[in-house]
DNA sequence: ATATATTTTCAATAATTTTTGAAATTTCGG
DNA sequence: CCGAAATTTCAAAAATTATTGAAAATATAT
């Protein structure tokens, strides 16, 4: 397979890989073609490449620089601003991690508390089902909180390592 | 807070929880209605409580029976067919686990073999970062292949306890 | 067997999300 | 400062996804 198939075809799949995980296509798609794109791009050259809109670029690129995934960068000499995405898959991981915490699970948890403290009588069926079920959410999410702060504090050489001895 | 509004507001999270995870808001709100339902609901009660139409609730019941989380539960006596969620939480997130990595992580990684093996020089600079990517995000894809493989026959007691002692 | 209850399907419709493109704003070299 | 280049915004349009509802298919009681 030829470069540019190739780079297609990443970019592409990522793309659809992305719309599972509640990421635009088209975010994602931007990202995968910083990831394998050696040098900084500018908006135009992510247009022309992508076939998309300027402001549908804008926007993206925006949201990923807000994600924390895409950095400016600035090329002495040049009048139009660049971008970069950072190439260290284990911190690009890390990084969604940290955003998905803060703006999934933590919420999440903070609702779960509220709810487990349902009026009620817990002999009642329906109310003992709820609590249990909102207390069973809740010992996982914690449990998963705290593992991800951890995890969002390793390094990737450790994690591979030590994970595997554990996970046997 | 009352029951039946604590229910609604678990619902309606749940359902937008699901959306950020690429699970539609209707499916995700049928399982969290069925994991609150101390006995098992028909077709009926779930269209009547979430009002929504006939068909939307079959479609989404029979997907949620497809990835594992719902249940046909035959009731003697009763001509109807009723529906239950497995409420073990750590079963629900291994099975869930489990059909995303087929569904998702397992064809990506084989894209990236295929990707991998690009001609060209990789002496060349888009050649090589290409390369240096792909091989990036396979590597990690790989060890989370590993890692979930055995999360997935992990018993909770086990997880919880032991991975805190790694991650500490 | 037949009638009736129940479940399933799916084309049409509705709702939501994404994308466009042109106007407004900002930035910066001269 | 001025003017051109670059960036940002956002209302309208397009594309995608979800939902409805009625008809078709299936299952079951008598």
């Amino acid at each position: 397979m030829k470069l540019t198939e190739a780079k297609q075809q990443f970019i592409s799949s990522w793309g659809a890989f992305g719309t599972h995980w509640g990421i635009n296509r088209t975010m994602a798609q931007i990202h995968a073609l910083l990831l394998v794109s050696p040098e900084p791009l500018t908006q135009d050259d992510i247009m022309e490449e992508l076939t998309i809109s300027r402001g549908n670029t804008n926007m993206n690129i925006r949201e990923l620089i807000n994600w924390g995934l895409v950095d400016r960068v600035l090329i002495s000499g040049e009048r139009k601003e660049f971008f970069s995405a950072e190439k260290d898959i284990w911190k690009v991981v890390k990084q969604i991690v940290k955003e998905r915490k803060k703006r999934e699970l933590e919420p999440m948890l903070q609702l779960l508390d509220k709810l487990e403290a349902v009026e009620g009588d817990k002999k009642d069926k329906e109310v003992k089902t709820f609590v249990d079920t909102i207390s069973g959410i809740k010992k996982l999410g914690k449990q998963a909180d705290k593992t991800l702060d951890t995890m969002i504090r390793a390094e990737e050489s450790w994690f591979v390592g030590a994970l595997m001895k554990v996970f046997k």
